[in-house]
DNA sequence: AAGTCGGGGCC
DNA sequence: GGCCCAGACTT
């Protein structure tokens, strides 16, 4: 395909400027021009709706306001601000680039898109984001949302999950930023997807770019952007084992699987090698004669857990499972980062743990 | 290019 | 139940 005629891409560009001008959207993050904020919005949004980011956003930045703060805190601390939000990864590597730039770096930032590309966590999308806001360079971003505008208003048929879909449209869109102002066109073209152009049902009767959307002329608006099918989910099994003594469980940092790495979980029952062990084989193993206290199933991007808690009645002295396990006291699981499913769990027995503890004393 | 990383909201 | 979300990293 071939890319579209200058005309074209400068109309698209105005339309898209004037309807950000009349539908501004506030958000916390466009009241800080620095590339450290801008960075931690940027992590804290990929993958991630404003509305389920932004109160993130507020408290890390209330904790790590600058960029020596989060540098020199624990990545235990960061993870127990990132809990719930997903893909932990993102904190880890966060957490050592803050260190790298403090360190290595002097503190400062690389002001391109091409040398913050080289830090750890920042991709193709983060490092157009940085560099467009934060220092005006001429780069657009290419995010879920400006794939789904960009491939219906120029009818792009082919599958956007392909990289050369992807470098198509950043060539597209960079061609645009050489006319109009980089940060402006940017911040315009993804509200503008995430509130107009939405994945389902837009409302392209109220929209200001129909008479010229190819989309729309070919009535496909529904049927584009083009994405290849999707993998099916893998099923596993895992069974916790909860021992609680004088209201103190027994925890342990997962070091053993990429899923919730470096989170707190139960030791896992049936495997000396911790979760890692039940995450790469889907045998559903033998139930263990213990007392079920719960079951739950949990779904990730790419697998259906099915989890249980049994209830253990010795300390868990056999289970070293590659880390220490800890007696945490109820009180304390706050400070810990601990997977959804857990603390929902840890939540529902909260008062039988409370009662326990009262019963001992 | 395909698989791996979470969790929530919407239909 | 499937899809999507201000994606990046690994294989």
């Amino acid at each position: 395909m071939e890319q579209p005629a200058q005309e074209q891409i400068v109309r698209f560009g105005k339309l898209l400027l004037n309807w950000y001008t009349e539908n501004p959207r506030p958000m916390p993050w466009k009241n800080f021009s620095d590339p450290y904020t801008i960075w931690i919005a940027e992590i804290i949004l990929q993958q991630t709706r404003v509305e389920q980011g932004t109160p993130y956003f507020e408290r890390f930045i209330h904790r790590f306001p600058d960029l020596q703060s989060l540098a020199t805190a624990s990545i235990d601390d960061v993870l127990v601000l990132w809990e719930g939000l997903g893909y932990y990864s993102r904190a880890r590597n966060l957490h050592e680039t803050a260190r790298y730039v403090f360190l290595e770096l002097g503190g400062e930032f690389p002001d391109t898109a091409a040398g913050l590309q080289k830090l750890k966590g920042i991709g193709p999308y983060t490092s157009a984001a940085i560099a467009s806001f934060a220092y005006g360079e001429s780069i657009g971003v290419v995010d879920g949302n400006v794939k789904r505008v960009t491939s219906r208003y120029f009818n792009i048929e082919q599958d956007i999950t392909s990289s050369r879909t992807s470098k198509f449209i950043q060539d597209l869109v960079n061609r645009i930023v050489q006319e109009i102002p980089s940060a402006e066109f940017n911040q315009a073209i993804m509200n503008f997807g995430a509130m107009m152009c939405v994945p389902r049902q837009p409302d392209c009767a109220s929209c200001p770019a129909r008479s010229t959307c190819r989309a729309y002329q070919l009535k496909k608006v529904d049927d584009l952007p083009y994405k290849s099918g999707t993998t099916i989910k893998k099923k596993r099994w895992i069974n916790f084992g909860v021992y609680v003594n004088q209201g103190r469980v027994a925890m342990i940092q997962n070091k053993s699987s990429n899923i919730w790495k470096n989170l707190f979980i139960f030791p896992v029952i049936g495997s000396e090698k911790g979760l890692g062990s039940f995450l790469e084989s889907s045998k559903k193993s033998k139930a263990p004669d213990l007392p079920l206290l719960g079951k739950m199933n949990w779904e990730l991007s790419h697998r259906k857990l099915h989890l249980q808690f049994y209830l253990v009645d010795q300390p868990p002295t056999d289970w070293e499972q590659n880390g220490k396990i800890m007696m945490v006291e109820s009180k304390n699981l706050e400070n810990f980062a601990i997977p959804r499913p857990l603390r929902l769990f840890l939540n529902k027995i909260s008062y039988n743990l409370s009662i326990k503890k009262s019963d001992d004393q």
